[in-house]
RNA sequence: GGGCGUUUAGCUCAGUUGGAUAGAGCGUUGGCCUCCGAAGCCAAAGGCCGCAGGUUCGACUCCUGCAACGCCCA
């Protein structure tokens, strides 16, 4: 359909152009689905458009077009309608070739047609030490969603877990992993206990504090409201000069000390890293989740104050009240490289990894799964990229924010009841527990493996789907119900589908083979829809945006959903039989690989 | 104070870049398993597309202003 569409567009492009002129019309007229089944498959819309700088009746427009269209071997009928509109009826016989091909197809149209080129994924990344919160399910699931899409159309991907393990916690983590660990609980869960740590040592240091009478009042102030856990040291840090308590004091000497390099405190910091990345691989393998490469901020550490020294000498940046800055033109604020301390902030180290990537694989495309709070962060990084001479697109592929709404009505940043973080893993947890139950109850002969591979493929694609299949800019007010739900637009649907077809396929025993004739307006239907499957992938490479494919598949079982019920399959005579059950096996292929792509399984039986 | 985003059915969300009568899911109401899988299908009710202007043949979509909510920067 991408094909036809796109050849129709540009015969009508070329009528009108030797009628009107050249430059007046586009080089392809836009060519989409009908409004209506009733106006026919596709439709023109372009006359309406045109008609205004040309001055020409609409109309008069529609009927060059249409005499130019007339002919064409894969349309049925031409018809001028309304106040302008070209629609065009397929012929029949055409989509049954076109499914047919498609049922030979491995990549089931979808065309590798950005070969040769390189984009660098950055997603996921979580903090070392801390454990992966709902929050970060967002840019791993659309993440990992685009890296197989981008795959899919060519793109040569090399997708980087950018590892926050350089932060100016590790000071703290160690000062209070030598006086309190508890190594038992450590071997158990060593994220677990690296939390505890840390919030042992800010209850230790607030007591000095309060002890020493330094202005308890106000050390948290500006993180109790709206402030992600994960920032919330930052946010201290950044609260700028303030009484410090010998504990704080110590904290900043091992900071300094690994930062030198010193050789104990660096062995704490690797095994902190160690550990965390052994637990967030166990949660990436849950997800089906790879990384070609796991690059953190450390990585980028040396590099970052012969940077800053370069950026001052090519007069990108400038030294203001001490620290480092780089002024971007239009931006409500300058970009901070250095502060009066010495010390670098996450800007800096963006731009040596945005250095590192284009010296390392000269991407044309660097795209940020990371959420639209950072959107004024990534605008000055990238100025300050093109001004160091970089040219490759940079795109900061943002997502709304995790939001939940409390008993008054209110809605606000996402927080459990207790105040704390929602674990990533024990809502995967329960949403396979509640997929277990649900799969005994539908389907009581499933052996208790079954149920078990069945809760584990429904629950984690239920979790997956529920932040794919809406557009990522808005905010999203979390409910564990809404999330877990395996009704309605849900990826269990879309499974559920796909092991109907697979049912029947086992039932009717052969192998599918063509050809595909379509008679029932439900065979249309779906034929017509298994041919806008390259256009939607498509569309998601180039938006970025997921749910475009999980719309597509979701409307695809549904038209699926509409044929069971009116056309037989097995009970069919002989030539119909063989026709519907090789245009299901293309059905279930698509959704096969369309879940493939946004990472979701299938099932043969569920 | 400056900036970004959001605002569509009771709730959660789509709306193909300006086209014909604004669509789904959940929930509500009513039908459909003697029949290839009811995690399903069919139907009904439900709308000031935040508000007010503007652009034009035509606006949920574009431009301006305002409001509410969320967030970022200071």
């Amino acid at each position: 359909m991408l094909e036809l569409g796109a050849e129709l567009g540009r015969i009508a492009a070329a009528a009108l152009a030797a009628v009107v002129g050249q430059d007046q019309v586009p080089a392809e007229l836009p060519v989409g689905p009908a409004a209506r089944p009733q106006f026919g498959d596709l439709q023109i819309a372009a006359c309406l458009q045109l008609a205004r700088s040309v001055r020409r009746a609409p109309r008069e427009l529609a009927q060059i077009v249409q005499a130019a269209l007339a002919g064409h071997p894969a349309l049925e009928r031409v018809e001028v309608a309304g106040p302008g509109y070209v629609n065009l009826v397929v012929r029949t016989a055409w989509l049954e070739q076109q499914v047919t091909a498609l049922l030979a197809d491995a990549r089931l149209g979808v065309r590798p047609h950005h070969e040769g080129q390189t984009v660098v994924l950055d997603f996921s990344s979580p903090n070392i030490a801390k454990p992966m919160h709902i929050g970060h399910i967002r840019s791993t699931i659309i993440g990992d969603s685009l890296q197989r899409v981008l795959r899919a159309v060519g793109y040569r991907v090399i997708s980087d877990n950018h590892l926050g393990d350089w932060g100016t916690q590790f000071g703290k983590l160690i000062v209070a992993y030598r006086r309190w660990l508890d190594r038992a609980a450590y071997e158990q869960d060593p994220i677990g206990e690296l939390v505890r740590l840390y919030q042992r040592f800010t209850a230790e240091e607030r007591r000095e504090a309060e002890a020493l009478g330094l202005d308890p009042g106000q050390r948290r102030a500006g993180t109790e409201m709206g402030q992600a856990p994960d920032q919330d040291e930052e946010a201290e840090e950044e609260t700028g000069p303030r009484p410090t308590t010998p504990l704080l004091a110590e904290a900043r000497a091992e900071l300094a000390r690994l930062q030198r390099g010193d050789a104990d405190n660096l062995a704490l910091w690797r095994e902190f890293v160690q550990v965390s990345m052994a637990v967030f691989a166990r949660t990436y393998q849950r997800l089906g989740v790879r990384f070609d490469v796991q690059l953190g901020e450390s990585f980028y550490h040396e590099r970052l104050g012969p940077l800053v020294e370069e950026l001052l000498q090519r007069g990108i940046a400038q030294v203001s009240q001490g620290a480092v800055i780089c002024p971007v033109e239009g931006a409500p604020a300058p970009l901070l490289v250095r502060k009066g301390d010495g010390s670098f902030l996450y800007g800096t180290t963006d731009l040596a990894t945005i250095e590192y990537r284009v010296r390392t694989w000269a991407p044309d495309r660097i795209l940020y799964v990371v959420g639209a709070p950072q959107q004024l962060h990534f605008r000055l990084v990238f100025a300050v990229a093109r001004r160091m001479g970089v040219t490759c697109s940079l795109e900061h592929i943002s997502f709304g924010s995790l939001l939940a709404r409390d008993e008054s009505g209110r809605v606000g940043m996402f927080r459990t009841r207790q105040g704390g973080v929602l674990l990533l893993d024990h809502v995967l947890d329960e949403a396979v527990r509640r997929a277990a139950e649900v799969a005994r109850r539908k389907n009581p002969d499933l052996s208790d493996a079954e149920v078990a591979e069945v809760a584990r493929v429904v629950g984690i694609g239920a979790v997956k789907y529920n932040d794919l299949c809406r557009d990522r800019d808005t905010d999203v007010i979390f409910d564990l119900d809404r999330a877990l739900a395996l009704e309605g637009n849900t990826a269990p649907y879309i499974q559920y589908a796909y092991a109907r077809i697979r049912s029947i396929a086992r039932k009717a025993g052969a192998d599918p083979s063509g050809p595909v004739r379509l008679e029932h307006p439900a065979e249309r239907q779906l034929a017509w829809r298994l041919l806008g499957f390259p256009a939607v992938v498509e569309q998601v490479a180039r938006t970025a945006r997921p749910h475009h494919l999980a719309e597509y598949l979701y409307g695809l079982s549904g038209a699926l959903s509409t044929f069971y019920n009116e056309v037989p399959v097995l009970r069919a005579a002989p030539a119909e039989r063989a026709s519907r059950l090789a245009l299901l096996e293309v059905v279930a292929r698509t959704l096969r690989r369309g879940l493939e792509l946004l990472g979701i399984e299938v099932l043969e039986r569920m």
